[in-house]
DNA sequence: TGCTATGGTGTGAAAAATACAATAAGTCCT
DNA sequence: AGGACTTATTGTATTTTTCACACCATAGCA
């Protein structure tokens, strides 16, 4: 084999952390290997690189396959390839992220899985391959980009209360004490881009909160104001 | 060839802007392509990786052999993998940048290049394959990061002034007013984790100004305080 | 010695962040 | 009908941070 042969001995693959938010807590969709290496165990989405596809859109077919869904939010995080973190040879992974809405869809196990399933974040453990450092650097990253981006409502329905943004907030962030509630939502409304709906929760056995919704133009509008979502 | 073979007809490089502050002004190396394709047009420095190099070091290696230079700071930003990026078959490749001190090595042209030159970044226009818009990533990466982490130090030798370092802000973020000097200055020693050296700058036209220099342990304590850099 | 160039310093006003608690509007139960 | 329960909604006072701004100091040099 010449040289330049040896450097085309290796192969790229694409894993994705599904962000989800359910019963009130970040969660990530992992699925089951029903193939080896690690067979039987619990694995971040992915799958290898066609050759004539993008990189973006292999995570969005790796997504697609898993979910149905198409055109939800997605980002490139971080590539890892350290020689040996597969053990059939050569192949680097891109890592990406995206923000599901747990709500409207159900999982149908890909190809590639024998089942997948919804993990809190405090069960994940003992991932295949380097996953674990992977989910790490994706939930580092998904940290910093909703204070930064209006991200969260990615995560939500349309319309939802403030007290389920901020929960859902609370639960990303993980800070040692909650946000505070009256802070929270002078600073979210001050921004301008959320608008009431004309509607309320129904079946809540207590005071039904008012449903907002996230207006992109307004945000764009925002935007081009020169302000910047920080939270 | 069979389709799992297929797969590894692709190859991956890494490609490492380096940035270095120099006349008061933020540049950059770039090399002239001495090999097609591309051949004579300037380029970002980069390489294939090697099978048994991790990515990192690879990075690493591309900018020892160019300045000499080890251990500076090196950062992955991105991968790019479009199908036709490259002409001459399927090779992704991570992009990194690297801060360099520009007073204290001189650089000598690697293998892959025929001339290697610091560029203004006004002057970089039309690059080789899809380097402008990996420059472009990067330089909005480093925009972000020497306002979150104390980075701007790696672009000047150990000993600086407080005007100095002001410029290099400047430079970087380019914003369209110039930072305050004394709200900068206060800013900057009140994190306190510059330490005044018993030196002033000689042979100077004018008042000579103090020098200070970057105290890694007082950082670690200010960020074990609780404290966030942030400019 | 005076001209020129950059170094170095403090204060007041405005804006933003924070801490904090009482009333409102529903359901459910008796 | 009334009371208990649960979550929703709202404003103010204090502290902290940000921002705008101008003058004297100290060196080299002619």
């Amino acid at each position: 084999m010449s040289e330049v042969e040896s450097f085309f001995k290796s192969a790229f693959s694409v894993d994705n952390v599904i962000f989800g938010f359910d019963e009130g807590e970040l969660k990530i969709l992992l699925i089951q290997r029903g193939a080896a290496p690690y067979k039987g165990k619990w694995a971040l989405p992915g799958d290898l690189v066609y050759p004539n596809e993008d990189l973006d859109d292999a995570a969005e077919r790796v997504l697609e396959q898993l979910t149905g869904l198409r055109g939800v939010y997605l980002e490139q995080v971080k590539t890892f390839g350290s020689v040996n973190r597969h053990p059939l040879g050569r192949v680097i992974t891109i890592a990406y992220f995206s923000l599901v809405n747990v709500s409207n869809y159900t999982v149908t196990p890909a190809s590639f899985a024998q089942l997948a399933k919804w993990h809190r974040l405090s069960d994940v453990k003992d991932l295949a391959f380097d996953h674990n450092e992977i989910l790490d650097s994706c939930l580092k990253r998904l940290k910093r980009k909703v204070r930064t981006a209006p991200l969260g409502f990615e995560l939500l329905p349309p319309k939802f209360t403030l007290s389920e943004l901020q929960q859902l907030y609370d639960s990303v962030l993980d800070l040692p004490k909650k946000l505070d509630k009256r802070n929270f939502r002078k600073k979210i409304l001050s921004m301008g881009f959320l608008v009431e709906c004309e509607e309320v929760q129904e079946g809540v056995p207590h005071r039904p909160a008012k449903l907002y919704s996230f207006d992109k133009e307004k945000y764009e509008q925002f935007l081009n104001e020169g302000y910047v979502f920080d939270l």
